[in-house]
DNA sequence: GTCTATACGACGATAGAC
DNA sequence: GTCTATCGTCGTATAGAC
């Protein structure tokens, strides 16, 4: 039982609670393997590289994954309000309610080493995108839409900071709330 | 020379700068040291609680400031606009145009003792009582002034972490610019 | 009030058995 | 693929000289 290998995919969700609520530092590779239930050398083998491979393995796990499911309905077809509100759900369920912190803020004090910084950039790229095309779908022109998508970013990650240090997330709920009119609202 | 006390004020700056970089975890007795020029026993003696004490001070320090300086403006007298663009002035240079985080955010990472927790969301009301203020005295009614003030510290948090991973400080500028607006703007 | 010296546990990381 | 055992370093913290 001890010796059956532990899955890939539970063992990134692992890490990406604890980076998502200890950041780079606290995390600790003691603390990491608890929750694992993998030992420090175990993960060693898993990622060469150490901790910062851990955390850059966590930083692709959570792009894909808001490509594929999160940012996802932002692509598709239909009504960019209709599309919005599903990427706000998304987001809901994502961030556990506003309970949960956002790996781009946890992983970006300090540590900063370059690849980390890098895969920061990305993701703060294709989150803007997506709510850029949203608004852009409402009819925004691409400068309107764009300062949207980044004053969406913006909301996104003050509110659940807010959340965080208030331990209350009504304003990240309010947050979610006024996502679609934010992006497509009042277009033209 | 190396005997000359080291200035109380001098000390707290170059802790604040630390903690605000680079987190509580962040923020090795080492690093300290080399910053602020003493060694690490001495830093005990003037902090007898370590590591936890030095945030707290911090805390304090920067919490006076923020009440003597940064927010003053918006409980003194004048036209609500007016103070609120001094307010945002004092925000620009405090976070250094948009380099520098926030300490509410850099310590509220898991670390989380109850005397830090409590120091956090006294600085968190505080700043919303004052954005508050603001709106209330433009003519909103408290629960619309309170809203307005609660949106103006997100906007305050959530650009300062962009711009930190964007390395680009435009998104708090944009923020500082329409701060007066958020607060004060649209009344009755 | 600051310093040098040191304790000691936790840290990230590696070697090698199974 | 996981384990136990161990490495050297750095972490926070203390004792005692000046």
């Amino acid at each position: 039982m001890a010796r059956t290998k532990i899955d890939d995919a539970d063992l990134l969700e692992t890490l990406t609670g604890l980076f998502r609520d200890r950041g780079y530092e606290g995390a600790s590779l003691s603390e990491i393997a608890a929750a694992t239930g993998l030992q420090r050398a175990s993960l060693y083998h898993r990622f060469p590289g150490g901790k910062q491979e851990m955390a850059l393995a966590v930083l692709q796990h959570v792009h894909r994954r808001f490509g594929e499911r999160i940012l996802a309905p932002a692509w598709e077809t239909g009504s960019p309000g209709a599309r919005a509100k599903r990427v706000a759900r998304e987001l809901d369920a994502f961030y556990e309610g506003g309970w949960r912190s956002c790996l781009i803020e946890s992983l970006s004090l300090a540590s900063a080493a370059d690849e980390v910084r890098l895969a920061l950039e990305a993701s703060i790229d294709a989150c803007i995108e997506s709510f850029s095309r949203l608004a852009k779908d409402a009819g925004h022109s691409p400068a309107a839409a764009r300062r949207r998508g980044r004053d969406a970013l913006v909301g996104l990650q003050g509110s659940l900071v807010v959340a965080r240090v208030t331990q209350d997330p009504q304003v990240f709920q309010r947050f979610l709330r006024e996502l679609p009119e934010q992006l497509t609202g009042n277009a033209r």
